[in-house]
RNA sequence: UCCUGAGUAGCUCAGUUGGUUAGAGCAUUUGACUGUUAAUCAAAGGGUCCGGGGUUCAAGUCCCUGCUCAGGAGCCA
């Protein structure tokens, strides 16, 4: 039989009155003497199959009899609604093979706790809240993909082994590169997409990144996946513009193809419905006034206590009290731009107007889902970004290449990163970034 | 790195003032049941009470110490 032919559970309703063959995994089972239940799961669905032994006959029912959960198996039977059946349809059982009788599966139906779930993350997969997960964020990829592909952008692959940092040395991993030295794993492929950006015009990277940072907390992942788009003649106002357009294609995609998924984690959509376009915009200075009105402090530990400091100073760093704060009352995400220049990348540019701020911007979204989106126009400047590298005691010779592309016709550009799990986790509305990657890397975790 | 909390059956947990043989639900095994929805009912098996040290006639329980895990902070996407 050619894989065309192949049945699957997502389209099980093109098949009613007719006998089918599924293959899948017993995901639970409920027997009632000669009639037993299996609920079958194949990785794109579940569906009730119905093991009546009268038509069975002995064997195959004693085979019934002695499935476990997770046990793997081939069903042959005819499909039927069902009004009984959880999801209307189910299949009327007419003969069954076994591949392999499930050892004791730990994950049972009863509740878990979060480090048991992690350390069986390879098993955790087959449950259903993960199994939906990882399907939005797959359409997720798939929305960032379409959304550029579609507005002309070209995809670039910048490299994972980089021979410097982008932003600071603290949080890279090292690694040994042959006869050369060091060499650390990307944090950002952003250099290399301004790279790309001034032979192609419009680019995004979407890969990988490695963060060293130390945090624990459940948004932050040492190996995460982002996607940079860096474009050529764009200032701030238009990287923002096109931030804004990408994150409600990608609601909007979530919306249309995941509306089963979304009902399985209980997400209430009408929240993810008002993400429609015209996110509000606030600079950094006007959020500082803002945050004063509601009194609303900077928190900085001294000698290990929590100590407020009022007003909140001009030219401090928003956390996340600021940052919900900021946000508590808006349904769609809010954009912050122009930040002191101080607290920023030195390859951000600086205001022509004002150099001591940035034209950078960050995208908070809403429900407490923190930093999606943080971006920037470029210093397009040689003299003022050589002055920054110097400032923060990078080595020029890192930056050799990176200021060829401000002496061979330089232009000004933009550009973002959004954290795609980050992402995922606002729109699935996960309690936890782990569960928005097959394999979550942490600071103390690696296995599975 | 700092702060807080937790560690008892495969899993989730209870365990009184320190006191006889450490319990429950789920899972597993066996049996009953023709419509179950985390099925139900009956029975059985299953324990290095995180490791080490201490106090005590007596420690799962109190003290010290180490380890592991979780939540939060900072940093960030």
């Amino acid at each position: 039989m050619s894989y065309k032919q192949k049945i699957y559970i997502e389209n099980i309703s093109d098949h009613i009155d007719k006998s089918v063959e599924l293959n899948g995994w017993v995901y639970n089972k409920r027997g009632k003497g000669k009639l037993n239940f299996i609920l079958l799961r194949d990785g794109t669905g579940t569906i009730q199959c119905v093991a009546f032994k009268p038509n069975l006959g002995e064997e195959k029912f004693d085979v019934v009899k002695s499935l476990n959960q997770e046990s793997s198996i081939k069903i042959k039977g005819k499909v039927v609604a069902s009004e009984k059946a959880p999801g209307g349809y189910e299949i009327d059982v007419e003969d069954i093979e076994v591949y392999q009788l499930s050892g004791d599966y730990p994950i049972t139906p009863k509740e878990h706790g979060d480090s048991f779930l992690i350390e069986n993350r390879h098993l955790w997969l087959r449950s259903s809240r993960q199994h939906a997960i990882m399907r939005i964020r797959a359409s997720v990829m798939k929305a960032i993909r379409d959304f550029f592909d579609g507005l002309g952008f070209k995809l670039i692959d910048s490299p994972i082994f980089t021979p410097n940092a982008c932003e600071g040395t603290s949080t890279l991993f090292e690694t040994e590169y042959f006869d050369i030295g060091s060499a650390y794993l990307s944090q950002s492929g952003q250099l290399y997409a301004e790279a790309s950006a001034m032979a192609l015009g419009k680019v995004y990277t979407f890969g990988p990144a490695f963060r060293a940072e130390k945090s624990k907390t459940r948004k932050h992942l040492t190996e995460f996946w982002m996607v940079e788009p860096e474009m050529a003649f764009y200032d701030l106002q238009d990287d923002m513009e096109l931030a804004e357009d990408m994150t409600v294609h990608i609601v909007k995609t979530v919306l249309r193809d995941c509306r089963k998924e979304l009902e399985i984690l209980e997400r209430d959509i009408s929240k993810l419905e008002k993400v429609t376009g015209k996110f509000p915009r606030i600079s950094y200075s006007d959020a500082v006034d803002k945050l004063n009105e509601m009194d609303i402090p900077l928190i900085r530990k001294v000698d290990g206590q929590d100590v407020e400091i009022r007003p909140f100073p001009w030219g401090e760093d928003f956390g996340t009290p600021q940052e919900e704060a900021l946000t508590a009352d808006l349904d769609q995400p809010l954009f912050i731009y122009n930040y002191p220049t101080e607290i920023k990348a030195f390859y951000m540019k600086r205001d022509p107007n004002n150099p001591k701020e940035v034209l950078a911007m960050d995208m908070i979204g809403p429900e407490s889902s923190g930093e999606l989106i943080g971006g920037s126009q470029r210093e397009d400047n040689i003299d003022y970004l050589e002055e920054r590298i110097k400032e923060e005691d990078l080595d020029m010779t890192d930056f050799k290449w990176y200021m060829d592309l401000r002496k061979y016709g330089s232009v000004p550009h933009s550009g973002f990163g959004m954290g795609v799990e980050r992402t995922v986790k606002w729109i699935t509305g996960a309690k936890h970034i782990r569960e928005c990657i097959p394999f979550p890397r942490m600071i103390h975790r690696i296995v599975p």
